[in-house]
DNA sequence: GTGGGAATTGTTAACGCACACAATCCGGAG
DNA sequence: CTCCGGATTGTGTGCGTTAACAATTCCCAC
């Protein structure tokens, strides 16, 4: 078989009539290389079709150049945005990007997950795991490597990026008592997330500061259409409803299906307004008004702040300073699923 | 600052008082270690906290167990489950994954995005990336790198694991014929992709195998919800068509609001099956009949056949033999969307 | 007790690159 | 013509691990 090994850097070197170092120094655009040495070297790299070695490169300089993401799911539409837009801002550091997925959010596996990514090497971590007993696990990481939480909540205890959840809920909330619905009603994502949690404070902290009713919040096990639906089919028995605004765009997508078997019309007998804006949501029926994050944004945002942090060894990762909390203002995006209440 | 450098074999060696060489022994299982000095040594290892160096053994053994994803967007929900599939099961096969995604799939990016992941020393490469240009920029890329297509059609000229798109269409056209729909219209992906051509491929063929006229399809630029809700306006103005086949779920979500805005009841007056299923098709308005791919599967088949082929040395990666097409075949998750039409 | 072989441990040399330092070259001032 | 300083190039070593080989120890049969 081709047992001829890569090329490398001596092989170069022999080629081009220079020594190693030589070599080394035209890759690295040392300034002190006469051009014709240079041009030499070069096209015995091209004859050879060198490439540097990564392992021996990162075993001298001691920087591997990639960076670990850790997610808990990135089947689902946000984590898989950030996840996108980590890489992309990644690729322009010139980082590479390693992932690890973990499918439980215990301790234990989060931790594994750090662990896995130290021993391959990776200069720092960013955390797409929102759920608060995950925020706790990180809490005692060893600090040798930086970590960024992202999309996990404006309060974590780490280095983070995110939505301001209390933000985009307060939006949703008085848009709908601004239309002159008497309260909102509320359907909470699973409490163990801490953008649930912000979402349903945002919520409560509105209809309070407005002189609403609070109702009871009806809260999910997790974030899915099925859990919207079965949510929702209480929802429809209760006359009182007026206005519903979801945690997020999947469950406000059960939600209008449940609605619509109960032959209530939306919006005309219940408003209704989801979190996320998820491109598809403008399609549902009705066309849903969401309050709209930029998770691609939120990625790129993680990863500068990482870069920055791994870029400044003076400051450790537990040095929380007011620059490593990162908020981004949500916006609402108004369609045909919420309107005046009737009369 | 901590100057302090993280322990290396050598530490431990001396404060186990045996030499290096051992404890790379006792770290490897090596059998010929006495029970006395392989308990000093791991008590050493825990003092220390010592976690060997990637680098440095990925320089000597010349492996990195690291494989690299290329993905044209993990923001749709196909690749988005496949790399988690792949991730999972690389976990399992102690291999870590490093991700690059292309914005675009035209030649130069997807070589830049081989390039990039070959410089990190990645041992072998899944693409996630169905447009026909895509795969054809991979069939020239050097061989030293085994590479596997993954969801990408069924006819790539690599080694590739894909569900068997003509055996969905297939399923799905068949389903509307034998409801008693004289024909079936199909809404096409955007033809770049060979999971469009061949689903459209397969459409066409049990339509004609069965001797049923053949309407003009519907192509869409992308696989969004709102091309689909375009061609659906286009398709709500022909009262011939009282069933019809999306090539996948989200432009099944366009037309199904395109059939409703324009008055039409589904599936009372007109049926529809998409392609996917994907969580949210059964809370669609109405519930949506769909052709059900398992991408978690894909993925996780996917690296199992990369690792094959990795640990495999004698067969190079353009060898395609048989058994490096692995075909998965669909099946059909019937819900309401769909019926027989009306006298 | 002693030779032989297996079990156990140590020594040394890669692996491929970067960095510190030494050596050489060149042109112009004296 | 000689010497000096900067520009250019070469030499040697360290990074932390594995692997080939050498050395030592141990145990038992003779």
């Amino acid at each position: 078989m081709d047992t001829e090994r890569a090329p490398v850097m001596a092989d170069v070197a022999r080629l081009a009539g220079v020594s190693h170092q030589t070599v080394s120094r035209v890759l690295h655009d040392h300034p002190n290389v006469r051009a014709a040495t240079r041009d030499r070297v070069l096209a015995a790299v091209r004859e050879l079709g060198y490439r540097p070695n990564a392992a021996a490169r990162t075993l001298a300089t001691r920087r591997t150049r990639t960076l670990g993401v850790i997610s808990f799911n990135t089947t689902l539409y946000g984590p898989a945005c950030m996840l996108y837009g980590i890489e992309q801002a990644a690729r322009q550091h010139e980082y590479f990007v390693t992932v690890a997925a973990v499918g439980t959010l215990d301790r234990r596996s989060v931790l594994d997950a750090v662990d896995r990514l130290r021993d391959q090497g990776v200069e720092g971590i960013i955390v797409i795991a929102p759920q608060t007993s995950a925020i706790a696990a990180l809490a005692n990481v060893p600090s040798d490597v930086p970590l960024v939480a992202v999309g996990c909540g404006t309060h974590a205890a780490l280095a983070s990026v995110a939505v301001d959840n209390e933000a985009g809920a307060e939006l949703a909330t008085n848009y709908l008592l601004d239309l002159g619905h008497r309260t909102v009603h509320h359907l909470v994502g699973p409490r163990s997330w801490l953008d649930a949690q912000e979402r349903e404070a945002g919520w409560r902290n509105t209809l309070e500061k407005r002189g609403a009713e609070v109702p009871e919040p009806l809260a999910g096990v997790d974030w899915t259409a099925r859990t919207g639906y079965e949510l929702g089919r209480r929802i429809a028995t209760d006359p009182d409803v007026t206005a519903v605004f979801c945690a997020n765009d999947h469950m406000a997508l059960g939600l209008l299906r449940a609605l619509q078997q109960a032959g209530l019309r939306v919006p005309e007998d219940i408003s209704v307004v989801g979190f996320d804006d998820m491109p598809e949501t403008e399609y549902f029926g009705p066309s849903l008004t969401s309050v709209r994050q930029d998770f691609d944004e939120l990625g790129r945002r993680a990863l500068r702040l990482l870069i920055e942090i791994v870029g400044d060894p003076d400051a450790g990762p537990q040095v929380v300073e007011e620059a490593h909390h990162i908020v981004i203002p949500p916006n609402l995006v108004v369609r045909t699923s919420a309107t005046r209440p009737r009369p």
